[in-house]
DNA sequence: CGTGAAATAAGACCCGA
DNA sequence: TCGGGTCTTATTTCACG
């Protein structure tokens, strides 16, 4: 925690080009490289950054699918749960997956080639274990994905 | 959008390090660091890379909660979406947004530090334009977030 | 935190298959 | 058309002040 405003400016920049050079990083922050770069790999290190990531165009790579897929399970032993997110964890086309409360127990989101490649996927979710029932919600378009958090107010105060 | 074998082994790694320097992305892939760069540029100008990203923990930077929220609107004209649309663009804490089939028009993911911030939010998000109903569903846990987009078999073929 | 220097990488250019 | 080599410029990285 303890983010100060400089560390912030920098999470900020990393967020929009995780590909700046440490120069221009420090150049846009004005302070020069070395303490810029410590900065940097102490954030790293602590988990702040968890890593860096390219983006691609999900549609252009040949997924024209998003699907939103909430799953009920029939069984809620710790167990049951355990092996029903090790199988989400193996299925690729999942690429997020949540615990989450309300009338369903998970929600995962799911990317598809196209509707044939989604019906394999939802036949595969419901053989998940202990899966009881499935509700899929298709993105239709996206307004916004993945966008920065918002770390301008985060930034407050420092430990000392 | 014809991806070849090369390319999509480029577009994994950097999905998994956006970070890796061109001499390491060639030598991963067995290709010396000049096409190597050549291909990877392309596939930015192409928009198949749309960017690169640093990875935060929401957590360790203040963001404690992640929610949900199902948004109904009240009027589907062309100009009551755009509106709606257009505010959600502009809060941050909205991290991403998709207007999705089923009972809501839209799903929204939010990020917020603790419950005040939240309800803040919430009560932001039901003034906005058209908005005709809400229902919030927490993450209780992440499973997985932002998995990387398995290119292994969008690979298949190529233009020529 | 800032400066400087050695090691490394990026990016432009040309060559050859 | 695409991979490979080379050179110049920029960047990283780490000593030290």
């Amino acid at each position: 925690m303890d983010i100060n405003k400089t560390d912030s400016q920098i999470l900020t920049l990393l967020q929009y080009d995780g590909r700046l050079s440490n120069v221009e990083l420090a150049e846009q922050i004005n302070l020069s490289p070395s303490p810029c770069l410590r900065r940097v790999k102490q954030m790293e290190s602590k988990g702040l950054i968890q890593g860096y990531r390219a983006t691609l165009d999900r549609v252009k790579i040949g997924f024209s699918m998003t699907v939103f897929i909430e799953v009920s399970l029939n069984n809620h032993s710790g167990s049951a749960s355990s092996a029903f997110e090790a199988s989400v964890l193996a299925m690729q086309n999942v690429i997020s997956a949540y615990l989450t409360s309300g009338a369903a127990d998970y929600r995962l989101e799911v990317v598809a080639e196209d509707l044939p490649d989604y019906e394999r996927i939802l036949k595969e979710v419901q053989t998940l274990p202990h899966v009881k029932d499935i509700h899929s919600n298709f993105a239709i378009r996206a307004i916004k994905t993945a966008a920065p958090l918002p770390l301008t107010k985060a930034s407050g105060k420092t430990k000392a």
